[in-house]
DNA sequence: CCGTCTTCCGTTACCGTTTACGGTTCCGGC
DNA sequence: GCCGGAACCGTAAACGGTAACGGAAGACGG
């Protein structure tokens, strides 16, 4: 059928000269002249060549380490997302990635620090969950003057020079929360209210934007009250809340799009206002769950730890793999957990985590832990 | 950090024989005593064999032919299944497998033929799409005698032998349908309808069962009436339709579990009730983008083809790869599209059947296409 | 007793790339 | 004119597995 591929011998005979004298061309090393050089390139244009990367493993046995810089498990969010890498970095056939888990306690505490020694420790790669942009940028910007690629999962820092980005869409969350919102309200009118982390974060400004024009566009009857910022305080978005509920009597809807909704069901509880409010939240961990179940949520916009995981590192190693021209934004869609489907949503982590434990012992010990103090 | 990985080499050395004996006891091949073939088989196990998958592939460069029986792109459902598939076999590293569609115009029309071929190609697997379980499942199982591995796309083919199953959770689609239609229809009374293909067909009933549950004990001012059978036939879907929205005043939702919800709409349209009725539908086709718009159509659920085709493709590769071993049984969760964030999902096809088309030109030609007439 | 056949086994060439090493030139400096 | 060294280039040995070849040992018939 199609031809066989072009081999460095192909190269080499098309041109006359060496095999070594190929490679050392293709992959700039020292002791070729220019001449050669782009002649060996040249041809290897015009010939097609890809290399084999079998053959390229197989030879050279070097393999890639990448460096995991996320929170502790804390919540199960970034458990998620770690599972999710080790389970792509298993399925690939080539078994020449090891990961390294760098794991601090809390923001701020350890960022930095799990970035410097990775970069030291000379990694050829990084995933990383950059929760202030303006105070990891500048080690993204350090990484890839070292020329290792970094990767952003769930939050982006943007003109940091990071190779790509995997998150869930922010329109998508926030346009489907404004439209369940009024669809669940139908035909009432009242407010809603929506708690975000700082509008000083893209995403967050994008989710409410998406959830503004949404809710402004095709519910005018409801009235969308100006944003809560928790800056990721559990007290912070229980204080606010808690004066909101009481001092808004019309209010029949809140859109959670933190992880905080606990001290936001606590406020709505002592409020006495929780039969009353519809309640979108985000994300799906054990404590949300009997909400879920009680409908004191009505659904919950879950963004797929697992899969952001697995497309970072997808990302990541194809882009070591290959060079580089892979979409290097991949938005997500996130889905609706609700009373009704959240069994299956449960129960499939179940199912994943007891795989995982039995991968684990056939594994060959490829990973590294490392807990930033 | 982890002991170098065991090769042949030292399972010979181990137990002072050759290499060329402990290969052809390892794919007993003929040639080799039984008595040493167990002892290399022991000393194989406990030392943690494990081929080297680039120095196979390097070796022996066989490639791997699989064949993909789908109906012929009618609707856009196959093409993005087809698409996932080409998309996850490019990403594969070692380019060892070379894919052949045969596609058939209409169910019953060539699934049997394109079989039939398959087997007698002797390709090393099949993904199918088994719309009729009673007729390609005597199919599935001549394959399997003849180790060719079969996975089965959207509809299960039981005990039929086949590999493994990718779908979307029927437990899934059914209860998030039904918790959505209760909320949408919050406090009001009322009938609600739901059509299906056959309740023959296993994935059918399940939907039906789940959404029934879902309702009954969440919902209980909301009657269920008896299903509505289409079979594939629109015009079946029509009549149907229209004798139920005539005669039933109190019908305020339904529930399209086909792809047949055109006549659905059209039906409501003809009878005047779309304004009354709460539709809820499976899946997103260009056809259905302005019903969605209209807000006609209050939500439906997308059934992430391509993602199917992608982990199909995924199970017969790891597969073929690794001898077993995975989860064969795939359950996806449904995405959810409303009006709210349908832009998010045809800019995201748009983007990706571009993406396609830059793809194909750089590929070497791997793809083989076979129309069966 | 020799030739032939069968069964088992060891050896070796090869896949395409990397890497280390040895061998040319060619130039400047003495 | 010779030597040291740089700059360039060819060669060969790996990497681990596959597949083909040839040899050794035994069985058997003529």
């Amino acid at each position: 059928m199609g031809k066989p591929p072009t081999t460095l011998r192909d190269i080499a005979n098309a041109l006359g000269t060496s095999i070594g004298s190929v490679h050392r061309a293709l992959h700039d090393n020292p002791g070729v002249s220019p001449m050669t050089k782009t002649r060996v390139l040249q041809m290897a244009r015009t010939m097609g060549y890809r290399p084999n990367l079998a053959a390229r493993y197989l030879s050279s046995k070097k393999t890639w380490r990448i460096s995991v810089n996320t929170l502790k498990g804390t919540t199960s969010f970034w458990d998620e997302v770690r599972a999710g890498i080790r389970e792509e970095a298993a399925s690939i056939l080539l078994e020449n990635v090891e990961i390294e888990f760098r794991t601090y306690r809390r923001l701020g505490e350890g960022e930095e620090e799990a970035f410097e020694s990775a970069i030291r420790d000379q990694v050829n790669g990084i995933i990383t969950f950059p929760s202030r942009p303006q105070i990891l940028g500048p080690w993204i910007r350090r990484a890839s003057r070292a020329q290792i690629p970094v990767v952003c999962v769930a939050t982006d820092a943007p003109h940091s020079g990071r190779l790509g980005i995997v998150a869930v869409d922010t329109l998508a969350s926030g346009s489907i929360a404004a439209d369940l919102m009024g669809r669940f309200l139908r035909g009432q009118e009242g407010a809603v209210a929506i708690t975000l982390f700082d509008r000083a974060i893209t995403e967050h400004a994008e989710k409410f934007a998406a959830f503004e024009n949404t809710l402004q566009s095709f519910y005018p009857n409801l009235q969308l009250l100006k944003p809560l910022e928790d800056h990721g305080v559990e007290s912070e978005a229980y204080s606010k809340c808690r004066k909101l509920f009481d001092k808004c009597p019309n209010l029949s809807g809140v859109y959670v799009t933190t992880e905080a909704s606990i001290p936001v069901l606590n406020a709505a509880r002592d409020a006495n206002v929780l039969q009353r409010l519809t309640i979108i939240t985000t994300d799906l961990f054990p404590n949300l769950v009997p909400h879920i179940r009680s409908s004191a949520v009505a659904a919950t916009i879950y963004q797929r730890p697992r899969a952001q995981g697995q497309m970072a590192f997808r990302m990541l190693h194809e882009f070591l793999a290959e060079g580089a021209n892979q979409s290097h934004q991949v938005a997500l869609a996130p889905h609706l957990v609700m009373r009704g489907n959240l069994d299956f949503f449960l129960h499939r982590e179940a199912q994943q985590s007891a795989k995982e434990k039995i991968e684990q012992k056939r594994e060959t010990a490829r990973h590294l832990a490392v807990d930033i103090a």
